[in-house]
DNA sequence: CGTCGTCTGTACCGATCGGTACAAAATGGG
DNA sequence: CCCATTTTGTACCGATCGGTACAGACGACG
């Protein structure tokens, strides 16, 4: 601990953007040690240098990465923003960007659907709790009861991930933003009780 | 071939559902033959006689066994059956009993995720696009005009997908349930221009 | 510039991967 | 019962898996 920062913890963090992409697109078993030494440019031995605990606490590492971003940007805006509606918009338009307007896949879908449910159940749960709790206290700030506001939010988190799914299995990015679409009235109290279409 | 049906055919059609499990459970890559032969049953002699084209062949066969599962039971009846809320109300209730209320996960879905996405496309989404168009016809012969069901389509097949997911990440088969009771009056024209809640 | 701790490429580990070869065993028609 | 065919267990293949060991390259500080 030289300088503030070790070269490993700056590896590591330079990494984990990139591990996040691999095991994105080929799930935590199809992630190989190979694939992600040869994305991240690191060899085995940077590799394990930076991360002792193997591919485990690589993964660990990206989902707790994700974890944080999405607490940040989207689940702590939403509980703490003033205006709830601005911090819904705000949740919507993170939303696309991070997903890439559906030509991302969510790495925690991912994961819950196959491989890594049971080693990282807490975590995967987690992500999806956080969101829909953040969610339900916005809409409730909105103007939702709260039993409705709960229940809106579990419909928009599960949304979102079904619109995931679709864009990548029609290949059809677009059928991502055609779910936000539907989406944003359903989470406006004003148009809420009378949705049109 | 010297009955009607080879002793490898019905070994196949046996295998077939249990394979079937093993993907959705584990994916692609990470259902290894060992654990497809171990809980087939069959080993390595008999798993590769019935499937020559080995782990491929096999998850070809699982897809293909899905898609006629789901093109006889729900996207015939959807384009075919000649009271539409016949045939969406059977939708509904075959889909919860094929998922299991949640409890099962979408194993197309799985692979339109991660690892089976690029070799698998085709049937992936065929299998989505199958779903999509047959409820569109029967929204459209419901009574929604064309665009409203196209659109009504899509929300559906990409909402169970979010429901599968979610229940699955949150350990609570429940959320599928929920889901499906939020989608219900949505295909039902008398309460789609203004639906309840 | 020398030194000492950090970093990293490489060789290697046992296990397992998907797949093949093949001989023995089961099977069923004549 | 016989024999041809189908079925199956087992041994084995090269490749790759995740992970370890370690020697030497590197880099910051005195």
């Amino acid at each position: 601990m030289r300088s503030g920062v070790s070269k490993a913890e700056r590896a590591r963090e330079a990494a984990i953007p990139v591990l996040a992409e691999v095991f994105r697109e080929h799930g935590y078993e199809g992630a190989s040690l190979a694939l992600l030494g040869d994305r991240t440019g690191l060899g085995k031995g940077s590799l394990y240098h930076a991360f002792p605990g193997g591919k485990a606490e690589m993964a660990e590492a990206v989902l707790d990465a994700i974890e944080t971003w999405f607490e940040t940007r989207i689940y702590a805006p939403l509980r703490d923003e003033p205006d709830p509606s601005v911090a819904l918009d705000r949740m919507l338009t993170e939303t696309d960007a991070y997903f890439r307007s559906g030509g991302r896949a969510c790495l925690v879908g991912a994961f819950a659907l196959t491989d890594g449910r049971d080693r990282f159940a807490v975590r995967i749960a987690r992500y999806f709790t956080g969101w829909r709790d953040a969610l339900a206290a916005a809409l409730t700030r909105a103007g939702f009861n709260p039993g409705d506001a709960a229940d809106r939010a579990e419909e928009a988190v599960s949304a979102i991930q079904g619109g995931l799914v679709l864009a990548r299995a029609l290949d059809d990015p677009a059928a991502f933003g055609r779910m936000l679409a539907r989406l944003r009235p359903r989470l406006d109290p004003s148009e809420g009780a009378t949705p049109g279409r």
